[in-house]
DNA sequence: TAAGTTATACTGACTGGTTAGTTGGGTCAC
DNA sequence: GTGACCCAACTAACCAGTCAGTATAACTTA
C-alpha cells in the first residue's frame, strides 16, 4: 500500500557502485553477480533486466571509469599558461581531480593495463588516447619549442605519472603495515616527504634529482625554491 | 634425499613457466588449472602433486616473480660509485635485468598491486621491502648528504620507475594499434624517444624536464643536438 | 470512470556448464 | 617390491545466466 520507496532511489547507480567496488577488489573473474547485486541491495536478475549480463556490467563501469578524468585534464591543462605549470597541472588533475577519493578506479585501471587492455572498447581507448596523450603530447611540445623543456618521451612522462601514482596508492596499505624500510632519513628527504603527492611528483619530473655544484636546498621543503641551479 | 628433480626432464619448471604465462594473461581468478596442465604438458594430478593447489601454485609463482629481482639491484647499485651512476643503474637494473623479456612479471606484479598485494606471502614481501626500498633510500640519502641529489622520497622514486615501467609495458601493444595521437612530433623528441627506456627515464629522473637558460643538457649519449635553445 | 490491456520493474527458484580438487590405479628405476 | 612419479576419469561445488511469475504504473476505449 503505502509505498516505502515508490520508485527505487537509484537502481541503476548503486548496481554500478557495488560493481565497481567489487570488479577493483577482486577484478572481473573474481567478482561474482550474486555479492555485485546483495552489495548493490538488488536481485541479482535485475542485474540482467537493467544491463544485460556481468561482461556488459564490466564494459559500462569500464566506460564510466576511462572516460570520467579526460576533459578535466584537457581543460585544467589547457587553463594553465606556461609549460611548467601545464605540467603541474596535469600531475595535479590526475591525482587530486581525476583519481582523488576513486582508489577502485586506480585499481581497474591496474587489472586492465595488466591485462593489456583487451577488454576496453575501442571508442572509449580510442577518445582517451586522442584527449590524454594528445594533450602530454602538445605540452611537450610547445614547451620544447619555446625552449623551455627539455625533449622526452610524451607517453613515458605520462607513464610515470600515472604509473607512479597508480602505484604509489596501491601500495599505500602494504607500506603502512610493512613501514621497516623507513630506515634512518635523512631530515631534509623527511621534509621533502610531507609535502603533498602531487608537488613531489611536479618536482621531480620538472627539476631532476642532480643538484649542481653548491646551490643549497631550502631545508624548509615546501615546493618553494627547489629547482634553482646555476651552471653545471 | 637425491636431487630436486630426480626423474622427469623438468616437469617442475615446466609447470612454473606455463602458470607464470597463464597467471599473467588471466590473472589468478581467470587461470584455469586445466590449461596450465596442457600447456606444461603434463596431467593435472601433477601439479597437485608437486605444488599442491591452484592457490600454492600462485604463491609459488610470486615468490619466483617477486624474490628474482631483489638482490640484482642491490649489487648493481652497490657496484655503482657515484650517487647519479646509483640511479642510473638502479632504473637499468629493473628495466634491462629484473624485467628484461618477462613481460609476464610485469604484468602478474601490477595486478598483485591491484588487488593490494594481500596474497604475497609476508617473509617475500619483507625481504623485498628491505631490499628493494632499501636500497632506494640508501641511495637517495648518500646522494643528499653528499649534496648531489635533491631530496626526495625514495619510494616515490621507486614508484616512478617501477610504475612507469609496467604502464610503458604494459601497454606497448595497445598503443601499437591506436597510435594516431603521435601527431606531429618536434624532431628532437622524436630523436629522444629512439634512445633505450632505460636511458630516458635516467635523464627524466636525474634531469627533470626544465631547461635553464642557455644551458646544454649534455645528453647520455646519441641524442646529440638537443640542448639548443634560444631564449623565448 | 471503470474495465481491460500493455509496459515497466523487479523477484525467487532453478539449471547447466564449468572447474578445483580427488581417487585409485599404473609405470619404472633402483 | 617399494616408493617416487604420473595419469584418466570422476565428483562436488560454484556461479552466470534464465524463467515464470508478481506488482504496479500507464495507457486505451467504451
Amino acid at each position: 500500500m503505502v509505498e516505502e520507496s515508490s520508485k527505487s532511489p537509484d537502481v541503476l547507480s548503486s548496481i554500478m557502485d557495488a560493481a565497481i567496488k567489487n570488479f577493483a577488489e577482486k577484478g572481473y573473474e573474481g567478482a561474482r553477480v550474486d555479492e555485485i547485486a546483495r552489495d548493490a541491495n538488488v536481485n541479482k536478475a535485475t542485474i540482467y533486466y537493467h544491463i544485460g549480463g556481468k561482461e556488459a556490467l564490466y564494459k559500462a563501469v569500464l566506460s564510466r571509469v576511462l572516460t570520467s578524468g579526460a576533459d578535466m585534464i584537457v581543460e585544467n591543462v589547457g587553463k594553465a599558461s606556461t609549460p611548467e605549470e601545464k605540467v603541474a597541472a596535469y600531475v595535479d588533475t590526475i591525482l587530486n581531480g581525476v583519481l582523488a577519493g576513486r582508489e577502485d578506479f586506480t585499481r581497474i585501471m591496474m587489472r586492465e593495463m595488466a591485462g593489456g587492455g583487451a577488454d576496453i572498447p575501442h571508442d572509449v581507448l580510442d577518445n582517451m588516447m586522442r584527449k590524454i596523450l594528445g594533450t602530454a603530447v602538445g605540452l611537450v611540445s610547445v614547451g620544447v619549442e619555446q625552449g623551455k623543456l627539455a625533449p622526452a618521451s610524451p607517453i613515458l612522462i605520462h607513464m610515470m605519472i600515472v604509473g607512479g601514482i597508480a602505484f604509489m596508492r596501491a601500495t599505500e596499505g602494504l607500506r603502512a603495515k610493512h613501514q621497516g624500510a623507513t630506515m634512518e632519513l635523512d631530515p631534509r628527504i623527511v621534509n621533502e616527504m610531507k609535502s603533498g603527492l602531487s608537488d613531489q611528483i611536479t618536482k621531480i619530473l620538472l627539476h631532476g634529482l642532480t643538484l649542481r655544484e653548491e646551490r643549497k636546498m631550502n631545508p624548509t621543503g615546501e615546493s618553494s625554491g627547489v629547482g634553482k641551479q646555476q651552471k653545471p
